[in-house]
DNA sequence: TTTTTTATACCTATAGTTAGGTATTTTTAA
DNA sequence: TTAAAAATACCTAACTATAGGTATAAAAAA
């Protein structure tokens, strides 16, 4: 590649906030080209074949979720820097992107300072947060307590089955499993959400979003 | 005012929206005077000193709900032609904004050809919606099939107390009432919900939002 | 390549829920 | 004030979930 441009690539299903993107970016057009995408698998494509310095990841994709995108992206590209981009104000999303390789995360309030900011405090190996992301990183009080249990697939896919109501051996009918592992699996989501019977564990499930 | 250009208002707290929308009406940058707001208030008190002939309301706003700065649009200005503008899917806030005199929704997710679109028809006295937007709006499954169920006092302090998980046996100690009696309350919130067990009575709880 | 995690499957009891009723008293609304 | 709705309480039997384990093969990660 001759390009001496840094590449920054946006990655949103909304056009308008694209093009908002876009539009705050332009002041230092002389510095970045931008690409943009509406779909997290046309973005992975893109990145196997073309070098990316920074992506701005909407972690609310249709086709993908952006934590396992953010995976992807550092797996085929480990030196393309993750910016999570979303209107979610959820402490323990930050963490995850953070956990999976994401070098900040900014809210869809930012500013055009904090963008640039931002941006440059990544592309220099910084970890990096818009005001209002930094605010609520700053209050431990929820991460403390409310811990996000973590899920396997097959957790989820059971846990899914449990919310429409389905008996334990209807979901084994279902997944052609014995209805001996539904109930461990069963067993092994209480555990993880600390909880003693099924009601409790979907409300737990609805409030960290898992449902 | 000698001003022949439609004049079109931009209400929404993120900066990067205002932009976005404002890049998406370039082409018709020759019809279109612009102007926007990151507060509900600011655009109130430009409203009752100048004419604006069309805003594009954000409904989730810092300062005012957007409901309410509807209302307020309409009576400073009943000509003004208000225009929705959420991320939220929801159908109840999409009927409250009309209800409010707004004529039309529009999702964040919106192309150039929608709001464009979306804004000469809204011009032209026309109710509209974006393509997202009227499909929410097609279905009246949840409105007409899935009517609320309705009820009791009783019967939501039970469903809030299985939503802890309690059993009928705790809840009844709790309420100082006999299990037998709690049971029969919680069969009778399964008839009503048309589900068969606590799992998918919450669920469906949740999703009408009385949990 | 070794270790850890995930997915698979089993066992024994006990606890709790669901389905099918009926029936009386107290509130609330017409 | 009278009818309807809500809250109370009971019964039996069948079904389903939970608690307490153990164990092995297959994937993933280190």
């Amino acid at each position: 590649m001759q390009q001496d441009k840094t590449i920054l690539a946006i990655v949103d299903d909304h056009p308008m906030v694209i093009e908002g993107l876009k539009s705050l970016l332009k002041p230092e057009a002389a510095i970045y080209t931008t690409v943009s995408f509406t779909r997290g698998r046309e973005f992975i494509s893109f990145l196997s074949q073309n070098e990316v310095d920074l992506v701005l990841l909407d972690i609310s994709l249709p086709d993908v979720n952006g934590i396992e995108l953010c995976k992807e992206i550092k797996k085929i590209s480990p030196k393309t820097i993750v910016l999570g981009l979303s209107n979610q104000t959820e402490r323990s999303m930050m963490l995850q992107m953070l956990q999976c390789g994401a070098s900040g995360y900014l809210l869809k309030n930012v500013s055009q300072d904090e963008l640039l900011g931002c941006i440059q405090e990544a592309l220099h190996g910084l970890i990096t947060f818009s005001r209002e992301a930094k605010e609520i990183m700053g209050r431990p009080s929820k991460a403390g307590l409310n811990e996000v249990a973590s899920i396997t697939k097959r957790e989820k896919q059971i846990l899914e089955l449990l919310a429409q109501g389905k008996t334990t051996a209807a979901i084994a009918t279902e997944l052609f499993l014995s209805p001996l592992t539904v109930d461990t699996h069963r067993k092994n989501l209480l555990q993880k959400f600390e909880v003693k019977n099924t009601a409790e564990l979907l409300m737990a499930a609805v409030q960290q979003k898992l449902l």
